[in-house]
DNA sequence: CAGTTTCGCCGAAGATTATTCGCCAGAAAA
DNA sequence: TTTTCTGGCGAATAATCTTCGGCGAAACTG
């Protein structure tokens, strides 16, 4: 129900993986919801096989979970931004992160730059994101904030199981 | 395989959506490998009930795909970032949009606001970032970006399917 | 206000899938 | 070579999905 705890990975490094497993990842990545059957025959193994390997990157921690993703203007809240957080001391506060009881907060990332933390968030309307505005900025220490609101997302997608190994000179390959 | 074409939603406003769904919704968004006997226990119906409420969320586009979440760190990618792209003309332009074809770049958003353009990537290293950055300058138009690193992952979780209603006074609620 | 339609739930049943198990081939260790 | 171990496969069972008919409550009609 809540998946706030501890979203550390369970390993430190990356995972060894072989082409099956980069495939499973893929193929799950993009859509969770096939047969084992209908992997197999994606990654040329069968069922069981496909389930056994599923089911140690679950338990290796390659795999965090299993969601549907909702559309957020469906579910009343059209409203996507990302809001930098200029803080005064170090970035993570206790009370900072309670803000997270909020089901409009998504994200919350402390980063190297200008802003302390990042925090993405979908709102009801732009009222709402000014009433969580007022919650941010109750927050000891929180010197200002930088709201940049989505006007169009054109790319929304997971974590993709693979990796530029070769990046291409400066050009963009042609495809 | 390819989620790159078209993430608008299906209908333009919000749904109509009961108790019900509003719970089916939360508990997919949390957990979507559950059975629908067990999701039915939760929200108080039969398991053909939610099965058919399912599948109508599914057409209806609140329910947009079921996916597995990696980690980005066991997947060979433990860098996370943003990146604010000033763009010179108009933010969208289909050379911008074939950076997509990067399986780091994970999202995409033109903001109001200083930046144009928002990517959300995961690099494999610094260097990696760094030839990411040399195909965005690469593109046209493009005067110039800011990254911001995550240094901590505090919150991630995808879209809630519950929306606040009633925003609190100035300070945060008790709990 | 009764008749009628519609909608959405339930229980049961068949189809599909998940999950376990034993066996076996190939690689690695001895 | 022999042994051990790992990981795949096919078959079998358990669990789940999915469909279907029936039924009650609510919403329209006349």
């Amino acid at each position: 129900m809540e998946n706030t705890e501890d979203i550390r990975p369970k390993r430190r490094g990356p995972l060894p993986l072989d082409p099956f497993d980069r495939k499973i990842l893929g193929a799950l990545a993009a859509d969770a919801d096939q047969s084992y059957a209908a992997l197999g025959e994606k990654v040329g193994l069968s069922p069981p096989a496909v389930h056994e390997r599923v089911k140690r990157l679950k338990r290796a921690g390659a795999i965090r979970d299993m969601v549907a993703r909702l559309d957020g203007t469906a579910v009343g809240k059209p409203l996507t931004a990302f809001v930098h957080v200029e803080a005064a001391g170090w970035g993570k506060s206790e009370r900072l992160m309670q803000l997270a009881r909020f089901p409009e907060v998504e994200e919350m990332h402390s980063v190297a730059g200008d802003a302390s933390v990042i925090f993405k968030v979908r709102m009801e309307s732009p009222q709402a994101l000014e009433f969580l505005l007022g919650q941010i900025h109750s927050v000891p220490g929180v010197r200002g904030t930088k709201s940049y609101i989505a006007l169009s997302t054109y790319l929304d997608r997971p974590v993709q199981a693979e990796v530029t190994t070769d990046w291409p000179g400066v050009p963009l390959p042609p495809e």
